[in-house]
DNA sequence: CGAACTGCTGTAACCGTTTGCATACTGGCA
DNA sequence: TGCCAGTATGCAAACGGTTACAGCAGTTCG
């Protein structure tokens, strides 16, 4: 069937050992000899059997990722950076889809750790304590949440929320509601968490916590009564999603974006450019937060004793679009 | 470290073979000493390594994904679909992207084939003939495309253009354009040659083909202006997302969508029920594409000497939304 | 009572690499 | 010439499983 490194060891008058020795550590073997083997590997199409070489050597060559939703274009972007950084270090990505259940998150990482050299984790809605007992398991970095010591890339929130409410701020806002996602999302947290240290800035600003609604268009949908009952004049949602079912409802409701109110979502998917209005949003770089992953799950691999990171300076992006516009002057009903 | 298989089989107090044989075959052990070796495995929180059953199986337990965009919701609903269905078949799925580039996709293919049991591939542009050369060289399923006797699932663009056709001619459409997707790409080719198919069944009804643009948002920009020009009243686009440029470059004409020309796309993403006005659209059964492909890879893995099978039966959905309505009467200019 | 059979288990070879160690060869230098 | 250091290569033992084959005990049957 498929050429061994025996074979090509026969046809080229030398042992397996140099044959092997040619491919991984060339500077060992003397040129002429390498030369030869690698001609005649070639000749002989020759290509090494990984799972062969991963026994020995223990690595297999993958990294994992776990998202919930690979569907979803916030972790699809993620994974598009993962994967293009594991590529171009070498690595395969191996990927699993926990439905937007946590509770499979556990079971996933088991099922991977055993293919892969390490695992890139994408869960915003696992308890902390099962993450720490999983990393105790494998070699993990988390993306977009900390727990911990286990290394991990996240999201200086405070910048990206601080762009968006110093946006509506300018334009005269005083009174901004925030649409929350899952309570038990660690980013949610952390953003909530920002932006009431920025509000706090700010003193003349009231923030209008509506609490935990689905990270959906759904949620938006459901969100927006309480957003126009609450008096607000802009609304910050927890994503692109949910202030598209914002915008969708308020245009239902007849209440004109960003007349009557401002809308702001956070991700910048591409679509928040498509939409009537079009989405001002606070862009993150999700793309680069897979990258990053990666980066730090390889220099984990390749010198196991360097201490856990915590990555936090990824930067944002505000984009402005049609959904915010300045205050209007209060109506003399 | 890890414990291994003969750590098993010395506490267990059986040897090497047994343990295996009860993990692997375990009809083949005396019921007594295989809850034994189940139990002490248990305690000791044995796992075997897969590399090295690997070795010796000649089988990885990983099925390759290759699609040219991870981000587009069009793929990602075809990743969703083949992992889920790998998953519960006890496969793990290895992914690749290749960035649209159909030169990297032989690569890829080979970067990939030696860590898979079988690939799916997605390939859209990829010339037949590369196509046909990778196929020999490892099991493959080609999704969305078919390419001689290599096994594919494929869409009936028959039926899905035809719910299309019959909906627009219902509501009076008789001039209908198509703003293609990539010359290169195969499924373009096979729904264009419906569209013919089905506009001569219908007699009355004249189709404009207004040739291939980009299947992005920019694409539908580029194209929207054609559009008006050659007087269709109603217009097909290549996927959601060049519908989506369509609908984009009519508002900022000021051509009010269904009023002045109804627009149908293709792929019901989930974007498609947000625009304003939202997109009548063709679903396409993405995510069972996805799963169909797997099984596939499943059947022939299982036994390689089946026969290569075309999948073709998925069925469509016309969603119809806001941006299709009946034909207008001629203004008395 | 022995032969044939069945059902379970152990021995050992093998899968295709990598790698520690031994060996052979080279050239320089005393 | 003899010795040493250094370099290039080969030998063989892993790595952790699977599996063909053999052996052994216990049945069944002639």
């Amino acid at each position: 069937m498929a050429v061994t490194a025996r074979d090509v060891a026969r046809v080229a008058g030398v042992s397996v050992a140099t044959v092997s020795r040619t491919l991984t550590k060339p500077d060992e073997v003397a040129a002429t000899t390498r030369t030869k083997v690698l001609n005649t590997a070639r000749g002989m199409g020759y290509r090494p059997n990984l799972t062969a070489r991963g026994l020995t050597t223990g690595r297999t060559g993958n990294f994992g990722l776990i998202v919930p939703d690979l569907e979803n274009p916030f972790f699809a972007a993620v994974v598009k950076g993962v994967q293009s950084r594991a590529r171009t270090a070498g690595y395969a990505v191996v990927i699993a889809d926990s439905d937007e259940d946590p509770s499979q998150e556990a079971d996933l990482v088991r099922e991977l750790s055993n293919k892969v050299d390490g695992l890139v984790l994408c869960s915003p809605r696992a308890p902390d304590s099962v993450i720490c007992g999983l990393a105790l398991e494998c070699t993990i970095v988390l993306i977009n949440r900390q727990c911990g010591t286990i290394p991990s890339v996240t999201i200086n929130e405070l910048e990206g929320v601080r762009h968006a409410m110093v946006h509506l701020h300018a334009l005269g806002h005083r009174t901004i509601a925030y649409v929350g996602g899952p309570a038990a999302s660690w980013s949610n947290r952390a953003r909530l968490g920002a932006l009431r240290t920025v509000a706090a800035e700010e003193s003349d600003t009231d923030l209008i916590d509506l609490g935990s609604f689905q990270p959906y268009v759904s949620g938006g949908v459901a969100a927006a009564d309480l957003v126009i009952a609450c008096g607000a004049t802009a609304v910050l949602a927890y994503n692109d999603l949910v202030a598209f079912g914002l915008l969708d409802r308020f245009r239902r409701r007849g209440v004109v974006v960003p007349d009557d109110i401002s809308v702001v979502g956070v991700d910048n998917i591409p679509m928040s450019a498509l939409t009537v209005p079009s989405l001002t949003s606070v862009g993150i770089p999700l793309v680069n937060c897979g990258r990053a992953g990666v980066d730090m799950l390889l220099s984990l691999v390749r010198d196991p004793s360097v201490p856990p990171t915590h990555h936090h300076d990824l930067s944002f992006q505000l984009v402005v679009r049609e959904s915010t516009g300045p205050v209007q002057p209060a109506d003399p009903a």
